[in-house]
DNA sequence: CGCAAGATTGATAAAGATCAAGCCGGGTGG
DNA sequence: CCACCCGGCTTGATCTTTATCAATCTTGCG
């Protein structure tokens, strides 16, 4: 299936930079394959070499590393706007990560020539610099998260991000979004097992901090969310258009 | 006191990709302030504005973030030829993190325009974002390290890290090297408190994987230290030039 | 209807935090 | 020149969080 790339892709950047009508129509000119994959497929493996960069256009997706014992640590999720394999992309280096869809996506596949003529403009180039700031900026919030922050905090944070990401792309309705995830899935991100991911969920819940019902994320309260994972915004250097997404939370 | 960049910046940019004469003209013409700073000084802070990019010529940095209760997360350690805050600075958004000396440094200030104006040659861009790469790749280690691993094999590896990436410098005298950190240091990365630091460096010492005294490291069995800490230098991303100092390594 | 994946519960064990001292070395002021 | 002081290192005892192991329950769906 071949196409051009829609809305999302270029919302997403334009949060970040101003873009001129030659840089809208570099964008537009962008021929890339869009296809579905279905729920927990690998989209990259490590070790091997991107021909071109991923974007999830819709579903929900994530980065991985896989230990020697089995174990898979989620380094961050994907949704739709995000690029999967970037940087790595644009280097044609090995993949020193996976990443896999956890729910059905929809993703596009863009060649590295496109993403090269890209970077040829300042503008773009900029919005993907961007881009990979805030890739680097929630990688180190998670590991302030890990290294200092009880499960139960951690996995509020979390949910606090997620709620304010998806909003940025208009997924979230108000103060909920569908959430088409595992308990395990969501351990393997937080850092514990499933079993204890499934007790500190009780526990937001039972604090009426989170509401969620089948794959339905609700927040009933997001100051007290917020309050409670020390959740603040600003790391996820969101653009002037995206204000209004925070204005419920200080910082 | 304003200077060129001295070999450490050249050769460290060229550890990625070949530049051209016209690349070396272009690094050699930037001049920048060169200055001496003494240990533990605020390099700048979360929330602050870069006006340049700070680069570390010699001595131990690190970026960090504080919680409320006062704790610090260290997120990554700035060796010789790091950049601290290259991504904000090109944007020049407001840091979402701080960048301090830990040990005594030699810092280089390097102006925006310049590194604007190196981003403008190809090769020097490919060079940076290769910088930037692998400044992800670490956190995203990082990131299994703290979600999966022991504290005493989260310090294995991080030690096992710290040798190879000296070594790209030059800064590791084979299997030793000066590591001018407190235990809370390294606590504060491993995200472990001080004592407990103290108890995994005993237990590391006692099994023969490292051997400190005073503020040299040595690692008197590497094979051993990698096999235990399960590190694998490959989301280093070593350019060809840096295949020697991992030969002793697998993988 | 029956199964398999996911969610839940309970009991026990291990890793690491916390609290509280004590120790050691080197720099400093009297 | 020495006493003392302070930062960093070390040790011990106890408490908390989370892992581990082992079932059991629930539910969407073929």
């Amino acid at each position: 299936m071949e196409a051009g790339l829609g809305s999302v892709f270029t919302r997403k950047l334009e949060q970040f930079a101003p873009l001129g009508d030659e840089d809208r129509r570099v964008l537009d000119s962008i021929v890339a394959r869009v296809r579905q994959v279905r729920a927990r497929t690998d989209l990259i493996r490590e070790g091997e070499r991107p021909k071109g960069v991923h974007l999830v256009l819709a579903g929900f997706a994530c980065r991985y590393k896989l230990l020697s014992d089995g174990r898979r640590q989620i380094t961050a999720f994907l949704v739709p706007g995000d690029f999967c394999d970037l940087h790595v992309s644009i280097l044609s280096e090995k993949m020193d990560h996976g990443t896999a869809t956890l729910a059905p996506c929809t993703v596009v596949d863009i060649p590295r020539e496109a993403i090269l003529r890209l970077l040829e403009r300042p503008a773009l180039a900029r919005a993907l610099w961007w881009a990979t700031l805030v890739d680097g900026a929630v990688l180190r919030q998670q590991v302030v998260s890990l290294g200092n922050r009880s499960a139960e905090v951690r996995a509020a944070h979390l949910l606090c991000e997620l709620l304010l990401r998806l909003r940025v792309v208009g997924l979230a309705d108000g103060d909920a979004y569908e959430l088409p995830l595992t308990q395990a899935d969501l351990a393997d991100a937080v850092g514990v097992t499933a079993v204890h991911m499934n007790r500190v969920l009780q526990a937001l819940r039972s604090q009426g901090l989170i509401a969620s019902e089948g794959k339905t994320m609700a927040i009933p309260d997001l100051e007290g969310l917020r309050a409670f994972s020390g959740f603040s915004p600003n790391y996820l250097h969101l653009g002037p258009g995206q204000r209004a997404s925070v204005a419920a939370l200080a910082g």
